[in-house]
DNA sequence: TATGAATGAGGCTTCATTCAT
DNA sequence: CATGAATGAAGCCTCATTCAT
């Protein structure tokens, strides 16, 4: 009857930890010894939860696709069954993130994508999480693409609309002068409204 | 008397294999020995040349920033005076290194993005060569948005257009299951269009 | 749980290493390979303990501090109260050291004040070290000044004593050839007498 | 017809730019290129004119030895033929340079004594140059010494001297929390005094 | 589980010295 | 004489990882 195992809260503490390093550093430049302190922790134990430091990484990719699940899911409530107000709210509340709160979530988000480039097995999961992200558009979209008038299909409509947030979300951390406040959200809403409408 | 210089060529000769390798394996990972041996030159002699390593990271953004400058020059040759037709060359020339021909550009850019987001002093550079290629579309953006109809003012639409174009590079190195191969170029040229036109 | 500390035991070790080694090369030469050898340590560890380089210097300088009052302290017992018997045991205790037994640390205090001239922090705990050594002569010197007839007051007394004493350290170390065997401490007894007995 | 040499001004002119950077930094972290450049010199050049660097520190002591005969003699200019008035001149052209007049001079000569520890070869023309100096006392104080009441012989008197004033430099220098200003002057001119006169 | 010592490889940088021009 | 490129060794330091306790 020894001790229960708390390998689940260890893991998600660390990785959690590693987030806010490579936040500010970037994965290469976060040791072991940063994120152990951040995580209030002694490095040696980190290696007893995960095999090596690229484990946490992948581990945080989960836990970031997790944590955008429920948000959506929480941004979705209470939002009506109109496909124009849904792609609204998913929108808001993605560029909210970038525009408002949390300079540290976009910075880590590039960090991620700039190791995705690097490591195939980075990338992979990487792209998972990008999917999860894209499945919950993708029904809007859909939706909306059935309306005569969109130019393009459902997918290429998903590819450009994830590259754009994702310019947005690089350049707020990587040029922050090339960002007018607020317009990231309104832009892209309008991108929207304008390829969806018939002329 | 003495012996004439050669740093001008020495150093960009470096700074480009700097670009090889940083592409291949991002900012860190690029070691002063890969980058002597991609160059074909002792590692000694780097110091030699450039102060540290960052300062290689600050002549290739130069020499990039140049190499733009050129090219769009060359793309904007032969291209009638209308607005629209110059916007479309101008993506064209930006979106084929994309699509066709340069993956290893594109995965440079990445990674000089991420490290503007770590370090004040590239962020500097890396801007400055972002307003280079800025200024190439703002005088075309500007004198479509006199055509009524446009819905937002020529800032916005830059800052939206720079997001999309660099969005679509970072996913085709970091995520490129996400492309649809050839359908950036047209994506963007659609969502300009749309967005210039009264309904 | 877990393991018990040794950094106390590990960080004198290293500091003496350095000793050894700063006393035949100086500090600048004392390489970090070499104080390892010495310590019988690899040369990795040496940075687990101590930030860099400097910071096993200051320890050292730590160290001695300690030595010198333990070796007064002792060089004291069994000394009667007369003002003169302890001065005169003080100095032996002193300059015993340079011309009989430890050639070494005649060198490595002179190493030590070499690098207290370059570097402020150095200079800083160097400077504290002195006033422990100063400490132990200042009640002597202050009792002896109370005599008439003594020509200057208690601290130009001290820093003409300090002088002295670290004068033939240095020349001891530098210059062997001007140093007469045993002439040193017998100088500097005379030099106390003559200066605090009336004419 | 061709040029005359400029060997011995260019190798005086780099002696003097190594006597600059030394006294800021110590022998081993002035590097040839600072030396170079403190003597508006290009580096390549330092090693056409000197085998190794520590023939241009060889070359300095013996400048340093000539300077200080130089002023020695210059002192003495217009002193009475009074032994004591020669000794007070002569202590007055030394400790001025330490109190007065020139920190850089200090630091110097305590960073050519910490070389003279480590080196056999610096320290042989070290103590030439030392000899040199003593020379100018040795026949005061050998005068002097004739005087009845002397209590030491002259040798070891010198050898006192020496140390006091080695003191007082490597002090100012390295501890200069120590130093009485003017008081170094004023001190050994005492311990001259009442070493000399019977009681 | 947890701690902290230990390792060893590798990275950046400095620098005296050599050499072609 | 003078310049400046080039070399190569060495130095300090970082760090992921392993392991004894």
């Amino acid at each position: 009857m020894g001790r229960h195992s708390n390998q689940a809260e260890r893991k998600t503490q660390i990785a959690w930890a590693l987030a806010q390093v490579m936040a500010e550093k970037g994965y290469d430049r976060a040791s072991i010894n940063d994120i152990a302190q951040v995580a209030g922790l002694r490095s040696g134990l980190l290696h007893y939860h995960f095999k090596n430091k690229q484990q946490i990484l992948l581990k945080l990719l989960e836990l970031l696709s997790e944590r955008f699940a429920e948000r959506t899911e929480a941004a979705m409530q209470n939002v009506g069954p109109s496909a124009k107000e849904q792609l609204r709210a998913l929108l808001k509340n993605y560029l909210d993130i970038e525009e408002n709160a949390d300079p540290q979530g976009v910075q880590l988000w590039v960090a991620l994508s700039a190791e995705a480039v690097k490591s195939p097995e980075v990338r992979q999961v990487y792209h998972q999480a990008l999917e999860v992200q894209l499945d919950a558009f993708r029904p809007i979209i859909g939706q909306l693409a059935q309306e005569p008038g969109l130019k393009m299909n459902t997918e290429e409509f998903l590819a450009l609309l994830l590259a754009t947030i994702q310019g947005f979300f690089l350049n707020a951390a990587a040029a922050p002068k090339t960002i007018v406040p607020g317009a990231a959200f309104r832009s892209v809403l309008l991108l929207c409204e304008s390829l969806m409408v018939e002329k």
